[in-house]
DNA sequence: TTACTTTTGTTAACAGTGTTAATAAAAGTA
DNA sequence: TACTTTTATTAACACTGTTAACAAAAGTAA
């Protein structure tokens, strides 16, 4: 019988409606103004049907989170495809990160800045572990192919990551806009310098 | 007349006892969880009275973002002062900016974390440029006995707090505790690319 | 000491927030 | 049509930051 098949079209349907009208909220007001009420408004529902969707505030996050992430893990892959040689992937993956932080600044302030209240389930994230395997994957090739193969390929990767979330939130912190591409230079330097610790010979 | 001095002086001791019952409340339930209710409730006032000292929440918040850049400070120069070398001095550095952190992770958090909203004004804290300058004076004085003192020096102190604060902010994130000691050792590694990237000459 | 002014503190409220229990309405099933 | 299940609503609870109106205490001057 097609009617439950149209219910879960129909539930379906209502939860994009939400996570449609919370984006809106986040987009025109920034995270810190999204609220139940105000998207329970929007959709022109009573309050407690949102609950009917999500189990609370934080789940509506969450999937944002979960979004943002498989954007980042979809962007990073289509990057890295146009290369072949690792150090290439890294050096490209880096800008494309930061191009990503900036060009979805509501996304990456979510999936790294709001994140810390729910840093216990950050690591159980499918989406985040999809963008972290991509990463590492390049940081193994170039490991395999520099004069030092042993290194710990996982402590690149934290490293590598570090290096690019250090250089966006610093840069989010103190410029509200969009940052001049000259200050792209100093992600450029950054992984010139990350790269070249992989390659170079540990005198 | 000793009545004027006796109400600053007590004035004073007011703003204190706020701020000691507010970190009271950080250390016990952090950030998220403190309130001016709780604070009043804690000093045993009304909470209108917390309004004649302080503005709003936010100048609270804004009174222990400045504590917090000045203990690190102190915390950079008194490490800073132990070595002679530039070089030495950015290791140490860093290594003291990490223990900071994890130290003072209530501090950290408002200061690099929470400070997004507050971020017009974080450019104006003169604690905040007492470390910079701290962090700043030991790149410069590392590029002058480098093999290119032409580096933008200003572009390398940013480079170099990136990293740190990625580093911290990554490890912040994936674990609650404290990172066992050998989480250090990824911080050992991109210092280390650091310093050489300063040193070494661009082939 | 008394009358007045200023400072300080309190109560009560406003405008929000997330969340949920009780209840009404609609939809599906027999 | 009668019953059951799903869905939506109203109203409330327990919070939040902030402030206006008012009472009490403290300081000042005659």
């Amino acid at each position: 019988m097609g009617i439950a098949e149209r219910k879960i079209r129909q539930k379906e349907e209502f939860r994009t409606s939400i996570l449609e009208a919370a984006w809106q909220q986040v987009i025109s007001d920034g995270w810190q103004s999204l609220s139940i009420r105000k998207i329970a408004d929007a959709i022109e529902y009573s309050i407690p049907v949102i609950y009917n969707h999500f189990e609370n505030k934080e789940a509506i996050l969450l999937e944002f989170t979960k979004e943002g992430f498989q954007k980042l893990a979809d962007t990073l892959q289509l990057v890295k495809d146009q290369y072949a040689i690792p150090a290439e992937q890294l050096e490209a993956m880096a800008h494309a990160y930061w191009d990503f932080a900036f060009d979805h600044k509501e996304y990456y302030q979510l999936m790294f800045g709001l994140g810390i209240p729910a840093c216990d389930r950050v690591n159980e994230i499918e989406e985040l572990k999809n963008a972290t395997s991509i990463m590492i994957s390049s940081i193994k090739a170039a490991i395999e192919q520099s004069n030092q193969p042993e290194t710990d390929y996982f402590l690149k990767y934290h490293t590598y990551l570090s290096i690019l979330h250090g250089l966006v939130s610093i840069q989010m912190i103190q410029k509200e806009g969009k940052p001049d591409s000259a200050k792209k230079m100093i992600l450029q330097d950054a992984i010139s310098g990350f790269i070249i610790s992989i390659n170079r010979i540990n005198a």
